[in-house]
DNA sequence: TCCTCCCGCCACACG
DNA sequence: CGTGTGGCGGGAGGA
């Protein structure tokens, strides 16, 4: 035991002595942005744990980090031991979709009908329960009430997919990371110490989503306190001047000053509010019409936003649609160079291809395949 | 100092 | 019992 065990850099190959230990070189973020950039490519459609470890260098350990948070969100697939799938950027939006409607369910009891008993759950979260089959299912817990399911509820992976539905299915746009933590730990039941390892494992989940651009590191307005806000997709193709989901101007969303009424709208999620949600311990689900759109139309609700660069062409190559409501303007400027990693700017031109290719896919609105 | 959050020990889940 | 996974939290880097 004991044994120091000074792991001090000291990498390995690539003689090179210099660059002594950054911790940012190592952060997760930018494991993921190389992972991403690694595999996706035409033809890559298993990826081994063991070739991403060394190809990455990096240990196992931190692929789990990644992979298992890349998997809630539909990018990869858990295909067999050591084995996962790559469905790629194209299965985001279904994969969010079916997120959002999951967690709008499980939060809010029976819609708005009558019974206003609100059901709060035995245990908390609990969700995850793929009714849309997908493969094989496990044995059907009835006597669900104590799901012991002890690992895998404690799982990075569905604390990701929480954390998520907490934007996607919340009026809140902007969120800290310790009152995620309260919100997702359920129920008031939990000591600093819980918290703060849920804390950690947010700050892990928001790093990769970050990269990802999914949310982005904003302060809280007033309060100067660290949060998160979502960027990823826009919502609802038709929803009216009220959607939390839609990024368009987010980026110039100031508070302060009196702008329009949408965005004062948005801004009223004040700590008065967000208190009052904590003390109900129930997160006040988005009120939209919730129209229940049966139809899949996966791909076509949603829109990748942020991960496009500044001076990208308009995509459909030739096609040049007219009817498309893409909000490029606006993407353009929530883009910002704020890389100086050039992996990461590989990373973009990268991101910028791979969407394209996916965009222009929906937007043909040809075949899009879904579902195996 | 406080905020971030990487590292890797070691428990748990199979086969 | 060996191996693959991946919770968990100490404690070091960063602002």
């Amino acid at each position: 035991m004991a044994l120091p065990s000074t792991h001090a850099g000291a990498v390995t190959e690539s003689g090179s002595k210099d660059i002594p230990y950054c911790r940012k070189q190592k952060s997760l973020g930018l494991l993921c942005s190389n992972f991403l950039s690694l595999y996706d490519h035409d033809g890559v459609e298993s990826i081994g744990l063991d070739d991403a470890a060394s190809k990455l260098g990096v240990e196992r350990r931190r692929i789990y980090d990644i992979v298992n948070v890349l998997e809630s969100v539909g990018i990869l697939m858990r295909k067999a031991k050591n084995r996962y799938t790559w469905k790629g950027f194209g299965a985001i939006p279904k994969a969010l979709e079916d997120l959002k409607r999951e967690g709008l369910r499980d939060i809010v009891p029976a819609a708005d009908t009558s019974c206003s008993e609100k059901i709060s759950d035995d245990e908390e979260d609990e969700m995850c329960s793929d009714m849309n089959s997908l493969s094989q299912n496990d044995r059907s817990d009835s006597s669900s009430v104590f799901k012991r399911d002890s690992r895998k509820e404690k799982s990075l992976g569905l604390l990701t997919q929480n954390f998520v539905k907490l934007f996607l299915c919340t009026d809140m746009d902007m969120i800290s990371l310790d009152d995620a933590a309260k919100l997702l730990l359920g129920d008031g039941k939990h000591t600093s110490m819980t918290t703060r390892t849920k804390v950690r494992r947010l700050y892990d989940i928001a790093n990769v989503l970050s990269s990802m651009k999914f949310i982005e590191k904003t302060h809280h307005p007033e309060t100067r306190k660290p949060a998160f806000r979502w960027l990823g997709l826009t919502g609802k193709p038709d929803n009216r001047t009220d959607d939390s989901l839609i990024l368009s101007d987010s980026k110039k969303r100031i508070f302060g000053t009196d702008l329009t009424n949408a965005t004062t709208k948005r801004l009223r999620m004040d700590e008065e509010r967000f208190k009052i949600l904590k003390a109900h311990n129930q997160v006040q689900v988005k009120h939209e019409k919730e129209n229940e759109d049966e139809r899949v139309t996966a791909g076509k609700s949603y829109q990748f936003g942020p991960f496009a660069p500044a001076n990208v062409p308009k995509v459909g190559d030739s096609h040049d649609g007219k009817g498309k409501d893409v909000d490029w303007e606006s993407l353009a400027s929530s883009y910002r160079p704020q890389y100086h990693n050039q992996a990461l700017k590989d990373l973009f031109s990268h991101f910028v291809e791979a969407w394209k290719s996916w965009y222009s896919e929906v937007a043909g609105k040809g075949p899009i395949q879904l579902g195996s």
